[in-house]
DNA sequence: CGGTGCCTTGAACTCACTCAACGCGCGTGG
DNA sequence: CCACGCGCGTTGAGTGAGTTCAAGGCACCG
């Protein structure tokens, strides 16, 4: 890594407080890899070698049994994966693959896992950040046990909406046959299911989505404070 | 608590490690607290007054939407829950109800965000409780998504039996009832679909449940160590 | 212009849910 | 001691949500 891309690291919110000799050793012995689109960064099962820290791009963590495969989360810039079964010391559950083209840091599991026992700080970030992870997974096991599967879409489509400034009007973040997987349904359900929100005022066309009548979306969609709260 | 009681707590592996003060201090303001059966002790939605940990008996931790409900898990003994609610100060994300008559020990929530902030031993603690918690939910989650409610079955079986000494006998450990709404499925599909298991070598009358044919229900089950891998 | 990939649409089928009835074991009260 | 009610589990039948397979439309890109 070049210097200034050291700094640009050390303001990571997963370094703040963190005693600047051990964001050091953990970020010397680091890499910031560029990874093409559709490439696999992680496979599950295999050891937890490092810990990945987005920077830039999009990321798809997925798994795969049987001759089936699903996707568990996809997240973006700034997000760290695998931080688990980095502490742990054991295999990767989900793979991962780039989306788009991507800056991914990673960071020696070895490194982590000194900088956890020695730095209180650092081992408190952590803490914080799998609680957090440990309740977005809570709530996705309730989207998928509890609602339909044209609820997780309604709902789907409120939140986003609400995450990109609740204008009405957003875009597809990433194509239909990975939303699919995502909300856990096949391709063909998620097509079938937005046409039936054209009756509570959803226009979707290519990525763009638009929702005319808030209300009535969210009177289909019955979102819950413990199911789609935003803040962790 | 008495004497012999703070005495008995103090070797949760939770507080391994912890300074004895710190400990002390949690513990001076905790309450030892029994429950009867079928008491519900936290509601999904209320804010994180205390950190649980069950002493023994056993509790049913589930969640309800719209007139929907499921169980997330069955823990007994050792275990504590909503450790990451409490951390972050945030709501339950679920509601837990005691299955069997209980002693659970409660620990407010206040003294145990004082400790992860000042005992460096204790975050990690919670960090490694976490993370092994954050691992749990994610097979589970992938067990929703991936398998049928056969396979399900199978697999439930399979690592049950495993967990009580692989010997091929076991009870269960609930009421069907429960154990359909943890595997996430109606009762009637549960009692269907252990008549479905009879074919491969497994006998369920009453709780007593009897694997007479391993391979064939390994063979149905498939089970997978990134799934239902035993050791977080 | 002709691919190729993504999405949509249609139709058949399957898995799981719902509703309803019934059996059974158990505890309660007559 | 028996009758009864009750909770739990099973069984059956009908329905519905979601999957699978197949074909076709459409945009993008050579």
């Amino acid at each position: 890594m070049r210097h200034d891309e050291i700094e640009e690291m050390r303001t990571l919110p997963l370094f703040v407080g963190v005693a600047s000799t051990h964001v050091e050793s953990m970020l010397r012995a680091s890499f910031l890899q560029r990874f093409p689109a559709h490439v696999e960064l992680a496979r599950e099962g295999d050891p937890a070698d490092f810990l990945h820290v987005i920077i830039d791009g999009q990321i798809e963590m997925y798994s795969a049994y049987r001759d089936r495969e699903t996707t568990i989360s996809v997240i973006g810039p700034g997000h760290s994966f695998i931080v688990a079964a980095v502490i742990l010391d054991r295999v990767y559950l989900k793979s991962a693959r780039a989306l788009l083209p991507s800056r991914v840091l990673l960071i020696p599991a070895e490194a982590v896992r000194r900088s956890f026992g020695e730095d209180a700080a650092f081992s408190r970030a952590l803490a914080l950040e799998l609680a957090g992870a440990y309740r977005s997974v809570v709530r996705e096991l309730k989207n998928q046990k509890l609602r339909s599967s044209l609820e997780r879409l309604a709902n789907w489509v409120l939140t986003h909406d609400g995450e990109s400034g609740g204008t009405g009007r957003f875009e597809l973040p990433f194509d239909k046959k990975v939303l699919a997987s995502r909300l856990g349904m096949a391709p063909e359900v998620l097509s079938r299911s937005i046409a039936a929100l054209i009756p509570y005022g959803v226009k979707v066309s290519g990525r763009a989505v638009e929702i005319s009548d808030m209300g009535a979306l969210t009177g289909l969609a019955h979102p819950s404070p413990t199911i789609d709260g935003t803040v962790s």
